[in-house]
RNA sequence: GCCCAUAUAGCUCAGGGGUAGAGCACUUCCUUGGUAAGGAAGAGGCCCCCGGUUCAAAUCCGGGUAUGGGCUCCA
């Protein structure tokens, strides 16, 4: 039967009969052929050797294409078991699916990988690439494939296919003597991958459950050709400069030591920032209508069984105890701040009660998940609750994401990652109460038009809650902000007010921060701005420079008056070179260097030249202080920047 | 918590069964120099901790701890 393919420039070409992607790509073109990696049929990728049939609209995948670099580290996850099951043929293959920037395959196999048996496996690779295997794909029948994998002792496989429905065909792929089951596509021959590299070792759990056996996972990149390789790579190395850790060491910010697991010591410039970002957060929470409170740290361990912690945290919770009691160190402010609520009788008209707090926590985290700043075990959140009603949800919800992107965008974010997460199977609460809230999270994001994931069964027991989320230098997603609904604390620590027909209710609580810990939001705040802050948070706003001894008099009076104008400033008048003076301090990373010599002492002006090398010139005094004024108004707004 | 790797001077790192190495930083001296490294000399080490093997361990082995990369978890 003859079919027609229409192409994406609205060429249609006809054949006599069934023709395959590759064939169609070979009747335009030699080079065209010589290029493809796959085909889009009606939409839906497909292998170069799919068999055409019928009318249809093609576009040939080459290494120019959108979706080239999915099918290509596909493709190159297949080679990499390849090699493995090559080199060690008694592992055992499970999955290997495409991440960001590459791919991983999870292997079971009785000895550990080390680093040598990965050069091996890279090398096997690029030899199995340059043989160029064709990868055929053919078709079995669930039971078929089952009985395959057991035959070839491959149980993780065999299990992977018997968990899909029995009617169903699998495609399996063959390269050489190495198959696997394989949704596709996948490259016509090995040969067309060119540009990979495999990147790290890893543990992971069957299934992702940590009750399972641990496999050994190889990380891996795969791009169209080596200069895209290359390309990541420096783009990686250059990301890795950005590390928090690394920058606290060279600007003095921080540090922790063995003896503090999860814990930091913030050294003078660290807590600078510290300090900006706090008071900062102080003032927005002032302004809209927030009481800021202080409550203890260690709490007796009863609070927190009637909270419901003990039970479903005790484990991560530090305790101490003293004269026959027990405590908990708090790790978290909520049952305190229902305490203070608790005092006095609450009205209708007292309601929304918002209450925050830059209450210090510690919660015990499992050793393997600490971070630098990012996960600890000792933290602040710019913590608040709001003490509502069901009706005030919806409301309260909407100002808080409003405040949310004000402030981040005073921080220099744009980009955040939103996630709504809904009622888990454990929880408390009515499910008309779930609905309630669910439903006003969901239509203050919608709103806004805002873009949002749904995590369905991911919110808390007690109520459904929004992530706002950060990228790190290396693309980790963290969960920064936060606005939780929550049905249990107050009833069970026994909160209420009187409502407008004299009965007594119990309030909704939001849990809620904008930030989130201190700690992490400083951590990517470091690495969004490589260390460079904006002038209202840099730990050091202006070093005075002077070229000669016969300066010194001069930048004292300066520093001096720069301090007293409430900027952060010091002198340098070691007795070193400008040049060398320059070069430490714009390694420091401070904003604004002033110079200097005699021809300024003269004119009774400052040199001024930015840590980006910048040359403003000789400036007045006052003018460089409206200068800085300016800039630290503009928060992360600024454009001047370096 | 689990898997893998790492731990040497203040920092970045090299080395390796028998006096511990470099660069930068530090101290002192010389130098007073106009926008990213002036010169010379000097000082600096529980080679993470605890055990074992060995005539001899910083080095090899075992166990801890911390850190890094993942996985799981995250009120």
């Amino acid at each position: 039967m003859p079919v027609v393919i229409t192409l994406p420039d609205g060429s249609q070409r006809e054949f006599e009969q069934s023709v395959t992607v590759m064939g169609v790509a070979n009747a335009i073109g030699a080079g065209l052929a010589k290029a493809t990696l796959a085909g889009k049929v009606d939409g839906v990728l497909l292998d170069a050797s799919y068999l055409i049939e019928k009318d249809v609209q093609l576009t040939i995948i080459t290494n120019k294409s959108e979706e080239a670099l999915e099918i290509i580290r596909h493709s190159t996850a297949h080679l990499l078991a390849h090699a493995v099951k090559q080199l060690f043929p008694t592992a055992q293959v499970t999955i290997g699916p495409v991440i960001e920037n590459g791919f991983y395959y999870d292997f079971s196999y009785e000895h550990s990988f080390t680093l040598d048996d990965l050069a091996r496996i890279e090398k096997k690779m690029t030899e199995l690439a340059a043989e160029n295997h064709s990868i055929e794909r053919s078709v079995m029948s669930r039971d078929e494939a089952v009985a395959f994998f057991r035959k070839n002792n491959e149980a993780y496989k065999a299990d992977i296919i018997e968990g899909i429905p029995g009617d169903e065909s699998l495609s399996l792929y063959k390269q050489g003597d190495f198959i696997d089951l394989c949704r596709g596509p996948h490259v016509p021959s090995t040969g067309k991958l060119k540009a990979f590299k495999l990147m790290k070792l890893a543990g992971a759990y069957w299934r992702g459950d940590s009750n399972n056996e641990m496999l050994q996972r190889i990380y891996g990149t795969a791009w169209t050709d080596k200069k895209e390789l290359k390309s990541y790579l420096i783009r990686l190395e250059e990301a890795e400069k950005r590390d928090h850790r690394k920058l606290a060491k060279q600007l003095g910010l921080f540090h922790t030591q063995e003896e503090a697991p999860g814990m930091i010591f913030w050294h003078a410039n660290g807590w600078a920032i510290y300090q900006q970002v706090e008071q900062y957060i102080r003032d927005v929470l002032r302004d809209q209508g927030y009481q800021e409170v202080r409550t203890p740290l260690i709490v007796d361990r009863s609070l927190w069984e009637k909270s419901g912690h003990w039970e479903k945290f005790s484990d991560d919770m530090f305790t101490t105890h003293s004269e026959n009691r027990d405590y908990a160190i708090k790790p978290m402010n909520c049952p305190c701040h229902v305490q203070i609520y608790n005092q006095g009788l609450k009205s209708h008209r007292d309601l929304p009660l918002r209450m925050a707090e830059f209450g210090s926590c510690h919660r015990n985290e499992p050793s393997g998940t600490l971070h630098g700043l990012m996960r600890l075990r000792n933290f602040v959140q710019d913590d608040a609750h709001i003490f509502c009603t069901e009706e005030q949800i919806q409301s309260e919800v909407s100002d808080f994401i409003d405040l949310l992107y004000q402030v981040y965008a005073d921080f220099g974010f744009d980009q955040l990652i939103i996630k709504l997460s809904t009622r888990p199977e454990n929880r408390v609460g009515s499910d008309e109460s779930w609905d309630k809230s669910e439903k006003a999270l969901q239509q203050a994001l919608d709103a806004k038009n805002i873009e949002w994931q749904l995590q369905p069964g991911e919110g808390a027991f007690y109520g459904p809650k929004i992530e706002f989320s950060l990228k790190d230098c290396l693309e980790r997603v963290w969960q920064c902000g936060t606005i939780q609904v929550d049905f249990s604390m107050p009833g069970r620590l026994g909160a209420t007010y009187i409502s407008n027909d004299g009965s007594k209710q119990v309030p909704v609580m939001l849990h809620r921060a904008i930030l989130g810990s201190l700690e992490r939001f400083i951590g990517i705040l470091i690495e969004h701005h490589a260390g460079k802050m904006p002038l209202w948070l840099a730990p050091e706003q202006v070093v005075v420079v002077n070229i000669t001894d016969k300066q010194a008099d001069y930048v004292i009076k300066m520093t001096e008056s720069l301090k007293k104008h409430g900027f952060r400033a010091k002198s340098d008048l070691r007795n070193e070179k400008i040049g060398f003076k320059i070069r430490e301090h714009t390694l420091q990373k401070v904003p604004f260097i002033l110079v200097v010599g005699d021809r300024e002492i003269t004119d009774n002006t400052v040199a001024v030249r930015t840590r980006g090398g910048k040359d403003l010139g000789s400036l007045s005094q006052d003018s460089f202080f409206e200068l800085l004024d300016a800039e630290i108004a503009k928060r992360g707004h600024s454009v001047l920047e370096d």
